[in-house]
DNA sequence: CTGACGATTCACT
DNA sequence: GTGAATCGTCAGC
């Protein structure tokens, strides 16, 4: 199993990242308890020219100004005043690229994902869905973004599981229609037959 | 300073 | 299928 290095974060196509980001195992270390989960389900959004992201039309706050620096550093966005929201920055400074993990299939420390959940047992609500993917991961907005995923309590690795081509959807995002026409852009991927994967709830 | 709202989830009709 | 929960952020006054 290796981390993913920064270079993996800081190329140009956030779209491809996206992809191989599918079956990557996200890891989190707070206080040496370790939970993990492999990535099953994925949505990048596009920087600047792109309506659904938070950088729409290069709109600048002190909210996602992590999304303009380097990559390879996470953007936890509270979302509702309930969710954390979970995403990875890509490419290069001043490019405000990210990719939101929306679903993981657990793999390490299902029992404190429980407990953190205050779920009583495990079965495939547990990670399904962005807000409870931060959750399960003990995720905060407040004490997580703009953390580097190089650090020894934040990363994504590669254990080298494969996924065939055939098995990777592409699909609209999800939550995101007041995007207009962008909202239809087949920016969500995810893995086939995976008992994970956030159903669509929201008929196109 | 104030008001409106969101990259969602869950319980309930 | 519908609607409430809930609070930081942002735009506007």
């Amino acid at each position: 199993m290796r981390k993913l290095k920064i270079d993996f974060y800081q190329r140009n196509s956030v779209v491809t990242i996206a992809k191989e980001l599918l079956g990557k195992i996200l890891v989190t270390n707070w206080e040496g308890i370790e939970t993990s989960g492999r990535i099953v389900e994925v949505e990048a959004y596009n920087g600047v020219i792109d309506k659904a992201s938070h950088a729409a039309g290069g709109r600048r706050t002190k909210r996602n100004e992590v999304m303009y620096g380097e990559g390879g550093v996470s953007y936890v966005y509270l979302c509702y005043g309930i969710h954390h929201l979970f995403n990875v920055v890509t490419n290069r400074k001043e490019t405000p690229h990210a990719v939101l993990v929306r679903a993981l299939e657990p793999i390490k420390g299902i029992d404190v994902m429980l407990e953190r959940t205050g779920k009583n047992q495990f079965d495939n609500t547990l990670t399904k869905g962005p807000g409870n993917v931060s959750k399960a991961l003990g995720i905060s907005f407040k004490l997580h973004t703009g953390l580097s995923l190089l650090s020894k309590e934040l990363f994504i690795a590669d254990d080298g599981f494969k996924i065939n081509t055939k098995d990777i959807i592409a699909s609209p995002r999800i939550g995101v229609d007041y995007a207009g026409e962008d909202a239809l852009l087949p920016y969500r991927f995810f893995i086939k037959g995976n008992p994970f994967v956030s159903y669509s709830r929201k008929v196109m």
